[in-house]
RNA sequence: GGAGAGGUGCCUGAGUGGCCGAAAGGGCCGGUUUGCUAAACCGUUGUACGCUGUAAAAGCGUACCGAGGGUUCGAAUCCCUCCCUCUCCGCCA
């Protein structure tokens, strides 16, 4: 969530920033900032009313030590008196503090001044491309058919076992998803990010932490015996590994990756985005997480596009980046970049990665900062990309080299598959 | 799952109703001493919010001793609920 500060000292720029978002904050912001006026009134005189209170209590203290018996009951009476006004005060504070806490959490992150204007994908901005476009015959075949003619992929059985969403790779299909997790954690690494096995199921801190909660709890599934939210992200656990931290400075940056199974609800989908591999309910992915001092974010940012970039180059994919406009971006991002491939026998593009600055949106909710070499205490900055999500690679692998004999493996996978051909 | 013990500041650890935002030791930072390092000595050392206020600062107040409630004029300390950790037993990959 933005802070309060930014809100109160620049009310104007936050309500013409969010416009690009094409969300009105003018009544919400002003709702706002009349609560947090009542707020600091009640705070203040609260804040009085305890000392008055505190002084008593030593007083009485010191009285009943002395004897003075009658005096200090007599203080007691109006300690009491005051306790109840209290408790008013407190009851308004807490309230008010309440009130703007869940307004807060309602108004996104504001926009980058890089990010596009437009209200849909159709309106986000081509940053770059590359790799070609495979020519296929006619008769080439999506991925499902791949999948099902190599027998590697059995989307039914996953049906009949758990539901539509939840296939078996199998033989071939199951070593190929190893060794993209292996490929994908290798480069990682080679770039300096730690790696990491988070927990699969998380606590609603946590969820609060990066965003999803309160508003997307739909979109998660829920273990109710526990309060536990199975993670639709490794996002989610790897950066509340820092939450409720205060860091030094010297302690940044924090490069971290991991490979997790993602799940996800993906209630109101449908159609072809649905087919085969499009979209599923549990997938796997590996993240990379950084957390960075302010001044660098945008720079870690193209960086990690740059290690995304270099990931699709290697698996020989045709791709492009786009920069979303300020209505495809997400309520927390302040900057997102989306790598999608294009699926050659499907003909359409598939994102593939997603890389956002959300600067201080989650470390303000989290309480994650550092201390600067002033002694300062700031909101550090959280960055997040794919890199890669699994499913949709796998879907434009098979479809963008299949051949009369089989499908191709590009060299860079080849020592990790240990085949260079599914037939 | 059962029985017991416990959660205090950066760390160890004392504190069973007022003199406790919290002893002591260690660490960190600053200073003195010093050829350098070490040692010794002195000092400093949390976070959030509010009020006053400044160029920056600073001062004052309030809250915070796992979380939330309660008792009391007054709670780290007493009571209740929850969470977590440790030990033993049970179960188990």
């Amino acid at each position: 969530m933005i802070t309060l500060q930014t809100l109160r000292s620049n009310p104007e720029e936050v309500v013409s920033r969010l416009k690009k978002k094409h969300f009105d904050a003018k009544n919400l912001v002003d709702e706002i900032l009349k609560l947090d006026v009542d707020r600091r009134q009640s705070q203040t005189a609260l804040d009085q009313k305890l000392a008055e209170s505190n002084k008593l209590s030593k007083e009485i203290g010191q009285l009943f030590s002395q004897g003075k018996k009658a005096e200090a009951e007599e203080k007691r009476s109006q300690s009491t008196a005051l306790k109840e006004e209290s408790k008013v005060l407190e009851e308004q504070m807490r309230k008010a503090e309440e009130q703007i806490q869940d307004m807060l959490v309602r108004v996104p992150n504001l926009p980058n001044d890089s990010v596009p204007e437009g209200r849909s994908p159709e309106e986000n901005v081509v940053v770059r491309s590359g790799g070609d476009v495979p020519s296929l015959p006619e008769n080439a075949l999506p991925h499902w058919e791949l999948a099902a003619k190599y027998d590697i992929i059995d989307f039914e059985t996953g049906n009949k076992v758990t539901g539509a969403g939840f296939p078996f790779y199998k033989g071939k299909g199951a070593k190929l998803q190893r060794a993209l997790i292996s490929f994908l954690l290798d480069n990682a690494i080679a770039a300096g990010y730690t790696e990491y096995q988070p927990p699969l199921m998380v606590n609603a801190a946590t969820g609060f932490g990066t965003g999803q909660l309160p508003d997307k709890d739909g979109q998660m599934y829920f273990v109710n015996e526990d309060g536990f939210y199975l993670i639709p992200t490794a996002e989610v656990p790897v950066t509340n590994i820092y939450r409720d931290v205060l860091l030094k400075e010297e302690d940044l940056p924090k490069k971290m990756c991991a490979y997790s199974q993602c799940f996800r609800r993906e209630a109101g989908s449908y159609g072809k985005d649905v087919r085969g591999l499009n979209r599923l309910h549990q997938f796997d992915k590996v993240e990379i997480v950084r957390i960075e001092k302010p001044e660098n974010s945008y720079a870690v940012l193209e960086e990690m596009v740059k290690h995304v970039e270099s990931l699709v180059q290697k698996l020989e994919l045709p791709y492009r980046i786009v920069k979303l406009c300020g209505g495809d971006m997400s309520f927390a991002s302040a900057l997102t970049y989306d790598f999608e491939v294009f699926c050659a026998a499907q003909k359409r593009w598939l994102e593939v990665s997603s890389v956002s600055n959300f600067e201080s949106f989650q470390s303000n909710r989290m309480k994650l900062r550092f201390k600067d070499r002033e002694g300062k205490t700031q909101l550090v900055h959280t960055l997040n990309g794919s890199a890669l999500a699994l499913p949709r690679i796998v879907a434009t692998l098979l479809e963008n080299n299949q051949t009369p004999e089989g499908i191709r493996m590009p060299a860079a996978l080849r020592s990790y598959t240990g085949f260079d051909l599914i037939s």
